[in-house]
DNA sequence: TCAATTTATTAGTTGCATCTAAGTTTCAAA
DNA sequence: TTTGAAACTTAGATGCAACTAATAAATTGA
């Protein structure tokens, strides 16, 4: 990791999706994991979790593992629920792979969901569509 | 303006787009128009400036007023046009002007050129189809 | 059991975009 | 032509999330 490259920072909500696809996954996480997953440092994570858990989305003891709490794990499903529509919307307009990803990441922490619905509603549509046609 | 309130940064894309419209709209641009038009402090235009100038998007001297490069003109219009196109997309979807605005301010820096094509495709089909309907 | 390895934390720094306060320059009106 | 307001810049600081280096705790295998 080249020091001080100040690509997009990585928000909450990245940390909780990343952090219960990790406990989904191994059944626990840790900090050495996320960091991995997220490609930071493991100390931005102890750091960040200490935040987290001052809000309330996540259990945290020093040298303990991590667990998310019943508001963590909720901001962390809708935050997965909104990648996944995301992502059935841009495969559907067949947009690449690579831009997908690259793109969901951007995107997903920047979108109403208003709009997120919207595109649900869209997918489906096109998918009746296309089967019909 | 409170103070280091840390909402997202405002990208150098933003900016290009700014100083181009205020240029459209008045003949000429000025630190102060840009930093109304952001939201923004004028020193922070200032400081911003004089780094766009430095990568050669913009014509900068001190006390003057500011006019974009050949190259700030060309990213500046390259924004503009995917801002439309993501504006006439949530429009077809019927998403309130509200969200529209906030979506597309956080979207159009995040987006992959590959995928505002795909949009702009898809609009044209939706279009049609609603002529048609 | 205990040394070695792995994992986590602390301490201190950086770059970035922002801010406020204070000093300059420009410009228009008297 | 002078002067005061508006616009701009500089100086110095902040919050944020990242980093490295060094330390501390936990785990694991001999």
């Amino acid at each position: 990791m080249p020091p001080f490259k100040n690509k997009n920072s990585v928000s909450v909500e990245d940390y909780l999706e990343r952090v219960h696809e990790i406990i989904d996954e191994k059944g626990y996480a840790r900090a050495v994991d996320i960091a991995n997953a997220l490609g930071i440092s493991q100390p931005s994570v102890s750091c960040m979790v200490r935040k987290l858990a001052a809000k309330g989305l996540l259990n945290y003891g020093k040298y303990r593992g991590l667990t998310l709490t019943k508001k963590g794990k909720r901001v962390a499903l809708a935050v997965h629920k909104r990648h996944e529509i995301l992502k059935r919307f841009l495969s559907l307009l067949k947009v690449s792979q690579k831009a997908q990803e690259r793109d969901i990441e951007g995107l997903e922490h920047h979108i109403s969901n208003e709009t997120v619905r919207a595109l649900a509603q869209l997918s489906d549509d096109l998918e009746i569509r296309a089967g019909k046609g």
